[in-house]
DNA sequence: GTCTATATCCCGATAGAC
DNA sequence: GTCTATCGGGATATAGAC
C-alpha cells in the first residue's frame, strides 16, 4: 500500500537525518534523559515528523538501536580471516574490536543504557534478536583451528572468548569518565590506546597460547 | 548551630533510609529516570523530607554515590595482602573484585550512569575525588614483590593492571542484559560464574608470569 | 522534623490545516 | 508529508501549618 517512490527522496532522507540526530541525543542523556523537541530542533525538521516516521521516542529509540547493533555486524563480515593463521587471525579479531569501541563511543554509551533498561527493547525487537552474531562462529572456526595447528593448548568456550575480548574493549571507553577521574588518566590519550591495544591481544593470545 | 543530639535518633535513620531507597532507584531507573515520588514512597517517609536532607534530586544522586565508592573502598582494606605470597596476593584481588562486582550489581549500575553524565557529579565531588584508591598502592606492592621473587616477567603499569582486572568483572554485570540476549546466556548462572572466575584470574596471573 | 496541598514548569504526544 | 499550536499529564520543588 505504501508507496516506495523513487521520486521523493527526501522522505527517506528525512527518515535518516532524525536517526542520525536521535543516536546523538539518546546516547549522550540517556532514554530518560533525551528530549524529543532537542532532537528536532537540531534538524530541518519538526517534532510532528519524527512521530509521524517512528511513531514514539520508544520507536525512535529501538530505530537507533537497530541501525546501531547492524553496523558493527557488517564490518565484521569484512575481516577476512580464513586466510591468516590461527594466531594472526585472533590478533586481527581483537584489534577490531578494539578499534571499532574506541572509535564508536556511542555505540558503546548506547549499549551501556540500554542494559540500564535491562535489555528490555533488545529482547522486543525481533531484528535484533536475530543477530546471530557471526563473531561466535569466527571464533569458534579460529580457536579449532589453532588447535588442529598445535599453536593454542587452552580450552575456551568460544562465547567466553568473545566476553574476554569485549569486555577490556568495551569498559576502556565506557567507563572512560569515572576510571579517568579517579586514577587521574586520559583514556583518551593515542600513547595510551595504543599501549592498551597491544596489551588485551597479548594477555588473551598468551592466554590460548598457554597449555 | 545543628542540634546533633542522641534522644532523636530518627533523624539519622530516616536519613539511612531514604539513602538506601534511593541507591535502589538511581540504580535501577539512572538518573534522569529515577523519580522523587517513588522513593518516598517506598518508605515511612514525605517526598519533603528528601528535599530537606538532600537539598534536591541530584544532592541525593551525589550522596548515593559517594556512600557505594566507600563501600568498596572499605573492603578493599581487609585483604591483608602483605601476608601472601606474590601470584597468590594478585589471585586473592581478582577473586575479591570479581566477588564485590557479582554481590553488588546495584554499584555497577550506578558507575554505569555516572559515565553517561561524563563523570560530572564523581569530579564535582571532593569526597569522591580524594578517594585516591588504595588498589593502586596494593597493586604496585604486589607486582615489585613479584618481580624481586622472579615469578613475574611483565612490566605493566599498576593502573593499567587496574583496568585489567576490573574490566571483565565489571563488564560481567554491567552488560549482563544485551551479552546475555545477543548469545542465549544466563550470565546469573552459578557454574558460569566460578568458570569466568576462574578464567579472568588465570588469564591475568598468566600475562604477568610469562616474560 | 514531619505532614498536606499546591505552584510551576516541562515534556511526550496529538489536532488539524494545507 | 510538513507545518503551527496546544493538550494533558506528571515531575521537581516549595509553601505553610503543626
Amino acid at each position: 500500500m505504501t508507496e516506495i517512490s523513487p521520486r521523493k527522496p527526501d522522505a527517506e532522507k528525512t527518515r535518516q537525518n532524525i536517526l542520525a540526530v536521535a543516536r546523538r541525543e539518546f546516547a549522550e542523556h540517556g532514554l530518560s534523559g533525551a528530549r524529543v523537541d532537542a532532537i528536532a530542533g537540531q534538524i530541518n525538521t519538526t517534532k510532528r515528523m519524527i512521530y509521524y516516521y517512528f511513531g514514539s521516542k520508544e520507536g525512535l529509540y529501538l530505530a537507533v538501536l537497530e541501525q546501531v547493533y547492524g553496523g558493527i555486524r557488517a564490518l565484521e563480515q569484512t575481516l577476512d580471516l580464513d586466510r591468516l593463521s590461527p594466531v594472526d587471525a585472533l590478533r586481527r579479531m581483537i584489534d577490531f574490536t578494539f578499534d571499532y569501541h574506541d572509535a564508536n563511543p556511542d555505540f558503546v554509551r548506547l549499549v551501556s543504557v540500554e542494559n540500564i533498561h535491562h535489555g528490555a527493547h533488545l529482547r522486543q525487537s525481533e531484528t535484533l534478536r536475530n543477530l546471530n552474531s557471526t563473531v561466535i562462529a569466527s571464533l569458534a572456526k579460529i580457536l579449532e583451528r589453532g588447535r588442529e595447528a598445535g599453536q593454542f593448548h587452552t580450552e575456551i568456550d568460544p562465547v567466553d572468548l568473545h566476553m574476554m575480548i569485549s569486555a577490556p574493549c568495551f569498559y576502556r571507553v565506557s567507563n572512560r569518565y569515572t576510571f579517568g577521574t579517579l586514577f587521574a588518566r586520559d583514556l583518551n590519550d593515542p600513547v595510551l590506546r595504543e599501549r592498551h591495544k597491544r596489551m588485551i591481544a597479548d594477555t588473551i593470545v598468551g592466554y590460548l597460547k598457554a597449555g
